[in-house]
RNA sequence: CGGAGAGUGGCGCAGUUUGGUAGCGCGCGUGGUUUGGGACCACGAGGUCGAAGGUUCAAAUCCUUUCUCUCCGACCA
């Protein structure tokens, strides 16, 4: 191909909008382009990443029996009324109305619409399982559309269900889908954990969350190097060692604490570290009922934990009558209070007295405070007791490419969607589903490969397996020779880019780092000494070879690559 | 939805405080000189300054309303 012909332009500088490497990186090389909040069209360049992990998970998922079908996107109301999704799902549904009124929503998911295509084709056991799975566009109306192409209200979804007779049928055919899993991001290059996690609003009775790790990732998790415990943040279980602390208690004595609000103010005020101080944070449900969560000061509340607990939908308060900075779980008080299994352990704790410019020293629970629920709110720390063995545990960000669950029959069910078992007797499906992010994991490759200089793609993903530049494209002899060793090249079913523009070399190069291909040939005044110069993206090689042999040597390394990239183990939990 | 910031040729920005009818760099076009790390010279095209309304002899600039975008938070397979 040549660039000449090809629908590309970089651009020089980072665009204002573009916060985080994986959204410049793409805008400036001409991946793609901003359209509106969280819709982008994909250019020519983007797209061809885009159909190369396409081909891989097809590939994975054929593997394990997975049929491909493509659902509608226009999607009528009833099923999802039947499910109760309709109303839950709340207002990131993209919802609209035919000329007649009559009520439909753009696709955010299609848990509801398969299991009315299963329904009533499926009707034996003999039927069963079946693996179907599209790679669709999705519509979510986000409430904030974020970081290039990772969070948008129109994105590309793998999403695969799976119908089965009975739950050991369906744990077989989850650990098969996981197998999968583990394939495709490997062969993208990634490294990646699978995580237990929350199963939100999708229902069902476990997943796990495939994380990415990246520092722009909104998926927070841990991770236990000795064991291979990981979970999500919402997920991994914190909870106090029970041991008694040996330290007597002291009188309480209220303190003259003006200006002293933050955790760190107080805690150099009193010279005590954070998890001596009792930090008390108000929250209200919807009947504006009004609770005291306590944690450790250098704890964080964990909401998911929190209203998981409570059982209530529960917001942070942030104006009340109170005196904020000055909260306590000191009685009386009208308000609940709950605290975590660490804060109620504080042996001669600070507080807040409940009134302005007032803290309370040697604070300790029972003699103190008590309260109403104790239970696990905390988000497990760096270096806390991992909860399967107790070593000590990692934190980590990442960003959630692939979401796996096992949904029994929370949509069978409601769906009356049957099958007739080998006594004759009629029985729920059971199911299982399975998406991973399309669009958002050519984002999550870029966060893990790129320099300075620009993108560094994985032999297996990129746009084209070598860029050949054309120093002189004036002298039809150079362009002649580049034509031959991508002749030679496309033999061996690699891609190849013919920079042939009529530009000053710099440009060339600078866009070939941009750009990212990871087999770069120069053709250029070696060339009347049949001589090329080689580079390699990655680790900036630079070395002159033969003519003759640079077909065949850029063919070696490739396949080297390639295998390299399927057998290499990417997460820490194998 | 709460908080913060920004909208000026394709891109990045200055000009707004103190009103006088729009400028710089890159890119783009033509011609020429260059040709191994974003070259140089000359000429040129391109903007109702996000939109609407108002104040004024005069508005990118002041006032009002509104739209869009970005970030932090809330929210979230």
């Amino acid at each position: 191909m040549l660039y000449s012909k090809m629908y590309l332009t970089t651009l020089k500088e980072i665009p204002q909008d573009a916060e985080v490497p994986s959204h410049q990186l793409m805008v400036r090389s001409g991946m793609i382009k901003k359209i509106s909040a969280g819709v982008y069209t994909w250019l020519p360049l983007g797209l061809r990443v885009l159909d190369k992990i396409r081909t891989i998970i097809r590939d994975e998922l054929h593997k394990k029996d997975c049929n491909e079908l493509m659902l509608p996107i226009l999607l009528p109301a009833k099923p999802w009324k039947q499910t109760g999704r309709w109303e839950e799902y709340g207002q990131e549904m993209f919802k609209l109305q035919d000329r007649s009124n009559r009520e439909f929503c753009l696709g955010p998911t299609h848990e509801e619409i398969v299991t009315e295509t299963v329904k009533n084709t499926v009707r034996s056991y003999r039927d069963l399982p079946q693996f179907v799975y599209q790679i669709q566009t999705k519509f979510r109306d986000e409430p904030r559309p974020r970081f290039g192409v990772i969070r948008c209200k129109e994105f590309i979804m793998k999403d695969l269900y799976s119908f089965h007779a009975d739950e050991e049928c369906l744990h077989k055919g989850y650990a098969a889908i996981s197998e999968a899993y583990h394939a495709i991001f490997r062969r993208c290059g990634l490294t990646f954990f699978p995580v237990d996690a929350d199963n939100g609003t999708i229902g069902g009775s476990f997943s796990h969350e495939y994380v990415s790790e990246s520092s722009v990732g909104e998926t927070e998790f841990v991770i236990c190097d000795s064991c291979g415990y990981s979970a999500t943040i919402e997920v991994a279980p914190s909870k106090a060692p029970e041991t008694e602390s040996s330290e007597s208690l002291l009188g309480l004595e209220e303190v003259s604490t003006p200006n002293v609000k933050t955790i760190e103010e107080v805690s150099s005020f009193f010279h005590v570290s954070p998890d001596k101080i009792l930090k008390t944070v108000l929250y209200k449900d919807e009947n504006n009922q009004h609770y005291l969560v306590v944690v450790r000061g250098s704890d964080e509340v964990n909401e998911t934990k929190l209203k998981r607990i409570v059982k209530k939908d529960l917001v942070l308060c942030t104006q009340s009558t109170l005196p904020t900075g000055y909260l306590g779980p000191i009685q009386p008080t009208s308000f609940p209070i709950i605290a975590d299994t660490y804060a109620i352990q504080i042996k001669n704790g600070i507080c807040g007295a409940m009134k302005e410019d007032k803290h309370l020293k040697n604070v300790s629970y029972d003699r103190d405070w008590t309260a109403d629920t104790i239970g696990d709110i905390r988000s497990l720390c760096n270096g806390d007791p991992c909860p399967r063995c107790k070593k000590p545990i990692a934190v980590k960000h990442g960003m959630e490419i692939g979401h796996t669950f096992v949904l029994n029959d929370r949509y069978t069910k409601p769906l009356e969607t049957v099958f007739t078992d080998p006594s004759g007797a009629t029985k729920t499906v059971l199911m299982g589903c399975y998406g991973i992010g399309v669009t958002r994991l050519v984002a999550a490759i870029i966060e893990q490969y790129h320099d300075d200089k620009g993108i560094v793609w994985p032999a297996s993903v990129t746009p084209f397996h070598v860029e050949i530049m054309v120093l002189n494209p004036t002298d039809t002899d150079h362009i002649q020779c580049a034509r031959s060793i991508e002749q030679e090249l496309e033999k061996q079913g690699y891609e190849v880019l013919i920079d042939d523009r009529d530009l000053s070399p710099g440009i060339k190069f600078k866009d070939a780092e941009l750009i990212g291909i990871p087999h770069q040939i120069v053709l250029g005044r070696g060339l009347k000494e049949g001589v090329v110069e080689y580079q390699n993206r990655q680790d900036r090689e630079k070395k002159n070879i033969p003519f003759d042999d640079i077909a065949s040597y850029v063919n070696e390394r490739l396949k080297e690559e390639l295998h390299d990239i399927c057998n290499r183990s990417n997460t820490g939990l194998q």
